[in-house]
DNA sequence: TTTACTAATGAGAATCATTTGCAACAAGAA
DNA sequence: TTCTTGTTGCAAATGATTCTCATTAGTAAA
């Protein structure tokens, strides 16, 4: 059993709850998708493989695994939340274009470290931290920032 | 004509559009409300002082409004946007709590230049940022953060 | 002023992501 | 095996936001 395997099957443990087959399956794909996703393409990319997983359990399942922290909702582009696994990765921001949807990762341990001290002079208990620029990535301002 | 209603109107002016008595209620409005507040909240606000603004001129209004510098989407909770007036106000960040919904605001330059260190990194043009802390305020870690 | 043109509006229908209710199902415990 | 209870799929419900369209109102020309 690999290691976010294990993460979530202690987790479920914990809860009293029951490692599925379905939740298996979601799981794995949560973990096969390497890009910020969206619900409808865990969902069609489970589909896909033949195995029959409804929204309402993926929906279902997507709290479990943010809350056994394998898995965040880590931005917002075009209406939709996009989410990720995080397990093995380092926390990073965005920077997300406007105009054709491009997202840029960044790893910044001096953005990192002066929120933790804001967080601390509050007496701030962090569970989550979220940091992103919006804007038009390099190519896009070529082209023209006049249209959205 | 107070300072950001001579932004607005210049605004619409450049954009050939009109300073209408339905987006002047929502502007005024919207530089009332001191809190972060969602599109119901406007709406409802609008309601009991004016006579009748539809919900879909304010959702029309609003890009507007943001477009010209005047307000700012500038967080997401219990999956509605919260919105904020931005003209008098210096950029900051947010500490939301999760539990009890506190929102503190913190003004820190040492972040935001390092976010434009970044921007400028990648040729990248900002329109907006945002940065968010979501966890448990001093008042509700004291309590006990096993819920929620 | 009046007229004419067009943007803007209000009301409600439509949309789209997410949630919920419920009957059928399946994993363990006994 | 039988019982108990959590889990699932489906479809209907929900809730925020957008869209449609008939009507209104702002502005410029006559
Ligand atoms: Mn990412
Ligand atoms: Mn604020
Ligand atoms: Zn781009
Ligand atoms: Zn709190």
């Amino acid at each position: 059993m690999n290691d976010y395997s294990k993460i979530f099957t202690d987790f479920l443990l914990r809860k009293e709850m029951k490692f599925t087959n379905s939740r298996k399956i979601i799981l794995d794909t949560v973990f096969s998708l390497h890009d910020h996703f969206d619900i409808e393409t865990l969902y069609e990319t489970i589909k896909t493989k033949h195995n029959n997983v409804s929204r309402a359990t993926i929906y279902r399942a997507i709290p479990l695994l943010i809350e056994a922290g394998l898995l965040k909702k880590s931005l917002r582009s075009l209406s939709k939340d996009k989410y990720e696994h995080i397990f093995g990765h380092p926390s990073h921001l965005h920077l997300i274009c406007d105009k054709c949807g491009k997202i840029i990762e960044e790893v910044d341990k001096d953005v990192e470290n002066l929120l933790n001290k804001i967080a601390i002079k509050y007496d701030f208990k962090i569970k989550e931290v979220n940091v992103s620029l919006r804007g038009f990535c390099s190519d896009c301002v070529k082209v023209g920032s006049s249209n959205v």
